[in-house]
DNA sequence: AGGCCCCCTGTACTTCGGTACAGTTATTTT
DNA sequence: AAAATAACTGTACCGAAGTACAGGGGGCCT
């Protein structure tokens, strides 16, 4: 892997002193300022000026400075923020002050193609994920998980991931007879037709026909 | 940081050479044995079987080993995969035959909080991304209508709904033979394999497949 | 012990979905 | 005038989906 160029964005276009110690080749920038002449950066670094909406300034910047890979660095990180961030396509979010060796290990991965989220978010995707599945059973508003046996209801979620009969057997380690079986319970449980309307009922777009 | 304790986890239960390369102390696992005796491991590694939903397998990981971090691993990856990777929390996904070095890196910033998507979805997310900003200011998220062409569109829309290919020819008033014609030139265009997708893509579940 | 539910499997059948041939008509674009 | 696009129809074929028969084993409750 080549060494990346680095261009640290910030509103007065000074280089905090860890990101120096970081990246002492880096290239510092106002907000403003024009994409540099001569070998253009291959990674962005933007600090986040307060209180601004995300996804302009992430968009303007692609403009201006080409399509180029985006670590975001907030002086008061939130998951909020951070989600913003990625749904502008930046590949990385951590606090403006992190560590020299902190910043050089998410530069080596947003390099190679990874995201880095933070463990504040993570663990709140994972729980988000985990709790959904693990309370779905009982509640979870629109019950079509109650109406079901635990196998018919690993049948039914793998159905709205558009699987075929035959892949959901491959997947759960049984014939595609069973498969049938339980498809077929799915569909009398929830009162439908056929896997379409499986698919829109677990997906949250409909509500079982179903008592 | 303290040292991970690496559990891999495949079909066989043999660890592949380049595994124990990475990690020379790592734990095999089969897909159906239990929880290690003595202190558990405190990273997970899954090398994915062929052909099979990916959310039933690392739900049933988590509910028998804990709620821990989990990194998917494909002998073929494609960007389809990954995405139900992670909607099922994993924390990274990539080839299963990826150098010990690479491996490594992944380990780390999994271990840190990180998310490791690899280049082709990271890509494909940015590409999106950039251009949703750019030609949809006013609509977003809604594009399948703009690949389809009226009629395709009505028929498409009728598929969400749940009706078969008899009954939007009703509907529509054309022949069966027709509606067939129609649906899969929405297929197509929304490069999907079956009818299901396109209601989860026309309900707002799933994002086209297209260019 | 009998009844109930869950999970699993097999054979055979019908219907539906999707595609591959092969066309027609009308409108628009180049 | 030719080409491209949209809409439409027909016959035929294959595989997937779903159903209807037929069973098997195990656990739980009264």
């Amino acid at each position: 892997m080549k060494q990346a160029r680095h261009c640290f964005i910030s509103e007065s276009g000074e280089l905090q002193a860890r990101w120096q110690e970081a990246f002492p080749q880096a290239l510092g920038l106002r907000l403003a300022d024009p994409a540099p002449a001569g070998a253009g950066p291959t990674l962005l670094w933007l600090r986040l000026p307060q209180g601004r909406p995300v996804a302009p300034l992430l968009a303007e910047l692609r403009r201006r400075l080409g399509n180029l890979p985006c670590i975001v660095l907030s002086d008061l990180p939130d998951d909020d923020q951070a989600l913003a961030c990625f749904a502008a396509a930046a590949r990385a979010y951590c606090n403006t002050h992190a560590a020299p060796a902190y910043l050089r290990q998410v530069a080596e991965v947003v390099a190679q193609g990874g995201l880095w989220i933070g463990e504040s978010l993570m663990n709140r995707l994972v729980d988000a994920t985990s709790r959904v599945e693990v309370k779905s059973p009982s509640e979870s508003g629109n019950s079509w998980a109650a109406l079901l046996s635990p196998r018919e209801q690993e049948v039914a979620r793998a159905i709205a991931e558009g699987a075929s009969n035959k892949e959901i057997a491959r997947g759960l380690g049984i014939t595609e007879r069973t498969v049938k079986l339980h498809v077929g319970a799915v569909l009398e449980k929830l009162g439908v037709r056929d896997r379409l309307q499986v698919a829109l009922i677990v997906s949250g777009v409909r509500q079982s026909q179903s008592a």
